[in-house]
Formats: structure tokens, sequence, C-alpha cells
DNA sequence: CACGTCACCTGCGTGC
DNA sequence: TGCACGCAGGTGACGT
């Protein structure tokens, strides 16, 4: 479900108390229950809940599209995947609240003072890592988009060197730290990039586009908290941002011409034929 | 090594 | 209405 700016929102809300949300900051962690095992990628059901026990939430931050927990001993770390989602429930009575369980809650964690925070996913493709160094689930990513190391050159010089499909590359979590399909849809268009354009085909100039597309996009999906799409809806709004994603047959808004849908790599990719011209050599 | 394809899952919309 | 099918915000394993 999730891509970066998804991702930093509910960042936010489980670090920032809202007026709709409990920050989970400063809490005790008592006790996990797994109730779909697959969620748990490391350690066993049995050592994380030895292991989590009177840890105190230190700080909730973010590496690419990976939730990360700082507890006092370890990190508890998230990914949602496709259809991942984590709530925070407010303690109600101990007896209710721990009979309690959504369809398709797949892990609860407990608090001491009874709030829980839950993994929801119905497709069960999130995981949940408990671990000593956050490198060992995050060390292989690449640049955080939103980071001032990532620029236009570096950019440009990994473009250079790769010759797969510019869209499949921005999937890609090793080139590039937090690009979903959405994003990369919605970028690619600002660039004005054809999606199967070659990587190394990318000038610098178009290089440099693309680099202020990448930030422009997931910047204003930060502040619109999100997108909302499917039947989960989590509150944000940049789906009505949308130039190209999901809009397959509707005019351009820029050109009116219809946007086409192909699949590149197993994923729908929506763009406008004409603002998004296949450069050949 | 680099790149493409498949497996992992459930639910929803569409068309017959 | 029922059912088959295609589609969905992702990624690791495997194949060429």
């Amino acid at each position: 479900m999730p891509e970066l700016p998804e991702v930093e929102t509910i960042v936010r809300s489980l670090r920032d108390r809202g007026s709709n949300s409990l920050s989970i900051l400063g809490h005790t962690l008592k006790d996990a229950q797994i109730l779909w095992s697959h969620s748990l990628s490391i350690p066993s059901e049995a050592e994380l809940q030895k292991r989590i026990q009177k840890q105190i939430v230190n700080d909730v931050n973010r590496r690419g599209k990976y939730i990360i927990i700082h507890l006092s001993e370890n990190y508890l770390i998230f990914h949602l995947r496709m259809s991942g989602d984590l709530r925070v429930e407010q303690a109600i009575n101990d007896h209710i609240q721990s009979i309690i369980v959504q369809k398709h809650d797949r892990a609860i964690f407990t608090f001491t003072d009874g709030i829980r925070l839950i993994l929801n996913d119905p497709r069960k493709f999130g995981r949940i890592w408990l671990v000593d160094d956050p490198n060992l689930v995050t060390g292989k990513l690449g640049p955080e988009p939103l980071d001032e190391s990532f620029t236009p050159i570096d950019l440009y010089n990994k473009l250079k060197k790769k010759q797969s499909r510019i869209k499949s590359l921005l999937l890609d979590q090793h080139f590039l730290a937090g690009m979903g399909n959405i994003y990369s849809d919605e970028a690619l268009f600002l660039a004005k990039l054809h999606p199967l354009q070659p990587a190394n085909s990318i000038t610098m100039d178009q290089a440099i586009i693309l680099h202020r597309s990448i930030i422009q996009v997931l910047t204003e999906g930060i502040r619109k908290n999100g997108a909302s799409i499917d039947w989960v809806y989590r509150g944000g709004g940049f789906q009505h941002s949308f130039n190209v994603y999901q809009r397959t047959g509707k005019p351009c808004l820029i050109c009116e011409s219809l946007i086409e849908r192909i699949v590149i790599g197993q994923r729908g990719s929506h763009y406008c034929p004409v603002c998004q011209k296949f450069y050949q050599e």
C-alpha cells in the first residue's frame, strides 16, 4: 500500500500526538501477539515477546518505506508492503480490549498503559523485525530522495551506468529508496520522460528535471498526507492530485491526449503519449 | 553482474 | 446472482 509519503505520514502520526492520533513515544512495551506467523521476520515470536518487555519507545522514524521504532535496547521495524497499515488504539477496558481483533489484524503490540499498536494487513505481505542494528534490514537501500545527499549530478551519473527502463529503476529500492508505483509514474510525467526510456539515454538536463520532479511529487504527497486509494482509506488526499496514475483513457491535464497504460515489470504504468515522448537516438 | 519474471496474499470491480 | 478474471500503493528469490 504505502510509498514514502504514506509511510512518512504514518511515522509522524506514531511520533507526534495529533488531534485524532495517539503518539507511542515514551510508552513502555508489555507484550506482543503475532496473529499471522509470516508477518514476523525475525526473531521468533517467543524471542520477540521476551525481548520487547519493558522497552521504551524513544523515537520513530523512517528509512525508505521502512518504519523504524527505536526502543531502549533494540529496533522494531515494520514494512507495510502492499496493503499493511499501523494503527494505535486507546486503552479501553483490559478484558474487552484483549479480545478485540479486527479483520486482517496480523500483530498486536500492547503497552503497559493499555494502548496497542496493531499491524493490519489484508494481503499478509507486511513484515516485522526486531534487531540490534537497523542496517541489517535497511542497509542495502539506495539514497533518501529528500536528503540533501541526493543530488542531480549523482542521479545522472548513476542513470548513465544503467540500461534498464527508467520506470523499473525508480521502483528499485537499491537505486533510490521510497519511490513506488504511484510516485514513479507521477514523477516521470512531471519530467516528461517515457517510462520505457532506457536510463542511460537520459541526458543531464533531463536528469536535473527528473531529480526535481521526484522531490516535488514526494513533497507534495507528504503535504497531502499521502494518497488514499482502493478500499483502504487513511485520510490522505494526494489521489486528487494524480496527473496520470489510474487515469487511463482520461485526458492529459496538459495536452488533453488520452492517458495510456502499459505493463512494465508486472506493474501498470500510466503516461501521456504526447507529453512523455520516447527518445530514439 | 545485470536485468526480467514469478511467488507470495486477499479483496474489489467488471463482464459474461 | 454467480463466477472467472484482471487488477491492486511491494519485494525477495530465482532464471537467463
